[in-house]
DNA sequence: AATGAATGAGAGTTCATTCAT
DNA sequence: CATGAATGAACTCTCATTCAT
């Protein structure tokens, strides 16, 4: 993949932008081909030529978008305090900051995983169960099912990038702050300070 | 409506349960109206016999769910308490037993809702954020954004319909008595007492 | 045929003239058997136990109308001065009177009749060819192409069934006439005298 | 439209003849696009890749014929003398000659015409009429009821069509001789000269 | 690298007809 | 007599995919 003409990237980048305005303003109903290939202003035949098939396409929108964001994440989940509150916090933070910037693409890729029924980076879960459970084991959160409840986190946090868009005038900070507030209090783990 | 043979009646109600058993076993993409009519051990033009389209059909699969779920619902609530905080519990406690006890028809109705956009109940969200903010006003409830929380509520339910049945084992009333305690903390009323 | 009961006889006409009705208002593409029977009030199954098929329907829509028309027709035409002018004005007279008078199930016969190709009646164009030629032969009409000139009448005459309801101010009489004085004018015959 | 393959444009004409030909031989009620395709030789899938739909292959037939018709009349109608009757004979004249020379064509857009109700080009009648009428005003015509006439001479004009190929021997200038003089006599014009 | 052309599989719908009650 | 129920055939249309240029 890393060998790839510029034409051949760029080309690839147009559809997977085209693929995400489609999905997003008209339903994944309404992305074939034809109309993803009109989009990106080019031709069916050529989208095809480019992505052996609309798996392939679509395995690309989700790739691009889960690629970036764990680069996002990891980096600032890394560089926070080594303890499960901060170590959470970081989580939803950069999270919710992520969709914030990249809504469209989101809410794209969840459209695809939901009908494709394929996740490419394997279980979400794991690693918010994960940090749950250390919290608990450490005393910082309260009790609570934590497989149940890292299952809701995420569905939560995705729910949050259909909400973002629907009410223009939401001011980033707050919602980051609200999102992650929310979870912090959900957990028991809202009791430090400050203003949240 | 009222006015149906009983035969019309069950037949009816054969393609409703076929639609839930297989958006549920196998996506809602597969879903064709051929592939329902096999299951009913019917055949395609019998199903569009009974159903005007295939549109009719998803409707009388989400509308037979809705009405139970008000019905049971509502009484629930009714019955409760007039306090913002045993109001939202009821709320959450007849809707997550509600759907622990229809996991199926809740997930098709939500796969259904997804694909078409069209809820026939009208706002999901309103009278939930009405009960938000009775419960700030009277001091029940912590600080934080209503209608977002609200939103917030409604994914996390939704999505615990989902993983109910991804976890055989799971007791029915842990189940619920997770789902309405991470809510109940989220928004600050979880101090009553008892082991929740 | 004579041998119906009554009501057997009634349900057939109501069904023949919803047939007419549906035809003639929604054009014969909407006329489907259920269609036709919730216009006479009626259900699927009953039109088809009164009739054994469409074709059965549509055979006794155009009968009923020929029975009528050729015994409405043939009175007049036999009761004229046996001269091929008199005859032939008693042809166009009585046949636009009727078509006038009938309008609706004229239309829907020709309607029927394009699409199933069946005139049941057997060739339309004989006599009235035989008409022109006698008229040809004593000297009565002018020199032309018999059999076209049959033809052409023919098309003129049930092209005024779809003119006449187009024109709801016009006078039948003043229609008469015209396709009268037409046609006679046509076949060099209209030089007897009087206003026509 | 100009700018079309030209592939595109051979296969379009290709389907069609192909529907001019299953319509005249078969019938409208026959010409499915699957046999309309298979009787240009190639699939249903071609026929409405080159075709957005039935309507929009119906509306070729008809505006390719009517195309046509209208360059071959004009031309004809305006290098006629000025006077009513020339013009109305140069209409029918090139009127019957252009429908004798696409016979198929004809019957079949108007079977097309029928069924779905669209013309083409807007009112046929009204030309008509005004010529029917400066023909009455300046003397040279009859009097008669200009609308009725018009639209007669319409319904015998088109059902020419049918009857031309019912003729197999039929001269092709007798046949256009008869419907001219017809129509001549009819109204009144037919007494220049000549044995017509 | 690009694309027009071709095609088959499958979806939703309509409808005449058969049949049991 | 009447009718609800059931069904299969046929039709239009969409779409991913293959292929030749």
């Amino acid at each position: 993949m890393a060998s790839m003409t510029r034409t051949r990237r760029a080309r690839r980048d147009d559809l997977i932008a085209a693929t995400v305005r489609v999905i997003v303003r008209e339903g994944i109903a309404a992305a074939s081909i034809e109309r993803i290939a009109a989009e990106a202003g080019t031709s069916k035949g050529t989208a095809l030529y480019h992505f052996a098939g609309k798996e392939e396409l679509y395995a690309a929108v989700t790739t691009s978008l889960f690629d970036a964001g764990r680069a996002f994440m990891t980096e600032r989940i890394l560089s926070a305090p080594d303890t499960p509150r901060d170590r959470i916090e970081a989580y939803l933070d950069s999270n919710l900051r992520f969709i914030a910037d990249h809504v469209d693409h989101v809410v794209a890729t969840q459209e695809i995983v939901r009908r494709t029924g394929a996740v490419p980076d394997g279980d979400a879960i794991a690693p918010l169960r994960a940090m749950l459970e250390a919290g608990q084991r450490d005393g910082s959160f309260g009790a609570f099912d934590a497989d149940f409840v890292a299952r809701m986190i995420r569905d939560l946090v995705d729910g949050a990038a259909y909400y973002y868009p629907q009410r223009p005038g939401l001011d980033r900070e707050h919602f980051v702050a609200e999102g992650v507030g929310l979870v912090l209090r959900a957990i028991g783990a809202a009791d430090r300070a400050g203003p949240r």
